[in-house]
RNA sequence: GGCGGAGUAGCUCAGUUGGUUAGAGCAGCGGAAUCAUAAUCCGCGUGUCGGGGGUUCGAAUCCCUCCUCCGCUACCA
């Protein structure tokens, strides 16, 4: 059995859902399927990050306990899993005992092994951001982030950061794909090439937070309590020897661009110096503009993953935003682009190919078709096209080319809809029924084999395919896998309805809720 | 300032161990077909490959220089 271990980051629950959260966790859930599918027993969790002052004054403003608070984020990212059909098996908070618990164990070993100290912060604070900047960050007097600042020395916690810039390097030079995409790499390099000062992992200036075990006055500050969750979802400290647990061999941590640094820099370093070993991989993905535009409340331009899931469908939702960018790069969002991806793709290639074919079936075959005693050379090659750009596909899938797999899955749609109309079955209904009901059969064999390929991404409308073509099915992929001798076709029926742009006016994908 | 990325057809992009007439999808135009969600199939691109210079028999692909845009440059996630 082979293992994998993927991860979302867990979401801030200063502010609900947007399209980036839904666009990560998406990733995250078509590589597990696809993981699932090749046979891989898979690992998969996301969750939400719910310490810190700023929920601690966002609580104290709302007039309600900070818990009641998270709770009540926490959930809108919970609700938002089913709307886009996500398979993950596990929902982490970092406010659940069993976080707490690990992040104590954690601490309690990195400070026995002597990286933690106690010592002193002081720096210009921006309380509305909860950030520390120095001297020469300052802009008029104001931080960086436009936040009013006051200087402050507090006493904190340090992490021995400094003493891990040679293993880190040396690390990434061993394990050259340790950071996806390359670029990010360079970046991470470059940043410890300027050298790394300690890492403060403590604040006595709030109370919401896990309390640092011996002193009751601190709690644990930002990173060591947000990417430790990734330990307590795979049973740390119980299952103590995580070098030799299966999943965390293997573990893939997916995260937008802008916490790369702390993904793959200060994640690795405490891991390495509790004696555990750094993860597998760290995938970086870029964001989304809206309308060519960055997303904000104020332009109205902010797309919201729900709504396009309630108008349209978690598939066209999934396909879209997988499809359109390619994975690491920024990409633009606009409702034009969704639905003539939708349409073209979705509706009138893949959906009328199995429309078509099922429909021919069920009118001109009875809706029973045998598999033919023999192939012509034209069958032979449109099948060997077919499995040529499906095997093409899984390569790609595993180097996060979510959009090239597709693209190889769209050629293989392509080709079948090529064959139909090369083969003109509706020409020799009368003439030669048996030769119709060959080319039938191969055709229904082959949209078996490219909706398996799909399922990752659009599980909801491949399930139904796969109901309709009635072959008894697993979610696997199996080369040389054959429907049976025989199959008898339950009802077609139409899977992504076209979207017409007369409606769109109707389409409220931009209003306020 | 330092380091890095990008600039290719109307749109989104692919394309570097330098080599036949620079590609794909979408949009557009013309045709075929009618099984199907008026879906599908076939045909159609004279693009200064950001500008300039250089190396080479030959460069989108290597070197130099300039222009434009973007990312990172520590404790907000």
């Amino acid at each position: 059995m082979k293992y994998i271990y993927i991860t979302t980051p867990i979401y801030y629950v200063n502010a609900k859902p947007h399209i980036g959260h839904a666009y990560t966790t998406v990733a995250c859930d078509v590589f597990a399927r696809f993981y699932r599918m090749l046979g891989y027993s898979v690992k998969f969790c996301t969750g939400t990050d719910e310490h810190g002052k700023k929920i601690e004054q966002s609580a104290t403003q709302a007039k309600i306990e900070p818990q009641k608070f998270v709770d009540t984020i926490a959930q809108l990212f919970k609700d938002l899993l089913p709307i886009l059909n996500i398979s993950n098996d596990d929902f982490i908070r970092t406010t659940q005992e069993r976080h707490k618990k690990t992040v104590k164990h954690f601490w309690n070993i990195l400070e026995d092994k002597g990286y933690i100290y106690l010592g002193e912060y002081s720096g210009w604070y921006d309380m509305r951001n909860e950030a520390y900047f120095s001297e020469d960050e300052l802009i008029d007097g104001k931080s960086p982030l436009g936040g009013e600042v006051q200087y402050m020395t507090e006493p904190c916690y340090f992490f021995k950061l400094s003493e891990f810039g040679d293993k880190l390097l040396k690390f990434y030079e061993e394990n050259p794909d340790f950071i996806f995409p390359a670029q990010k790499k360079n970046e991470v390099i470059s940043f410890i090439k300027q050298g790394l000062k300690d890492l403060a992992v403590s604040r006595a200036t709030f109370n919401w937070g896990v309390q640092v075990p011996n002193d009751l006055k601190h709690v644990v500050y930002v990173w060591l309590d947000a990417l430790t969750n990734y330990l307590t979802v795979n049973g740390y400290p119980d299952n103590e020897d995580q070098n030799n647990d299966k999943y965390w061999q293997t573990v893939h941590h997916f995260v937008g661009k802008e916490i790369v640094r702390f993904h793959a820099l200060y994640w690795p370093a405490f891991l390495m110096a509790a004696g555990i070993n750094p993860p597998k991989r760290i995938v970086s993905h870029g964001w989304w503009l809206s309308e060519g535009e960055k997303m904000s409340k104020s332009l109205g331009n902010v797309q919201d993953p729900k709504k396009y899931c309630e108008l349209f469908g978690s598939d066209a939702l999934r396909y879209f935003m997988l499809r359109e960018l390619s994975f690491g790069s920024d990409g633009n969002f606009s409702l034009e682009g969704f639905i003539n991806r939708h349409n073209s793709v979705l509706a009138n290639a893949y959906g009328n190919l199995c429309k078509r074919t099922l429909s021919f079936i069920q009118k001109h075959c009875g809706g029973t078709v045998k598999r033919p005693e023999t192939l012509t050379s034209e069958d032979s090659s449109f099948i060997g096209d077919v499995d040529a750009s499906l095997s093409e596909a899984i390569p790609l899938m595993e180097q996060y080319a979510f959009s090239k797999y597709l693209e190889r899955i769209e050629q293989a749609i392509s080709l079948a809809n090529q064959y139909i109309d090369y083969q003109k079955p509706w020409s020799i209904k009368e003439s030669d029924p048996k030769r119709m009901q060959n080319i039938l059969f191969i055709l229904l064999e082959q949209i078996f084999k490219i909706t398996k390929f799909f399922y990752p991404i659009i599980p909801i409308a491949a399930k139904k395919v796969l109901t309709q073509i009635n072959a008894p099915y697993e979610l696997k992929i199996v080369f040389g896998e054959k429907i049976p001798d025989i199959v008898t076709i339950n009802e077609p029926e139409t899977l992504f309805p076209k979207i017409e742009t007369t409606e769109l006016e109707k389409l409220d994908v931009f209003a306020n809720d």
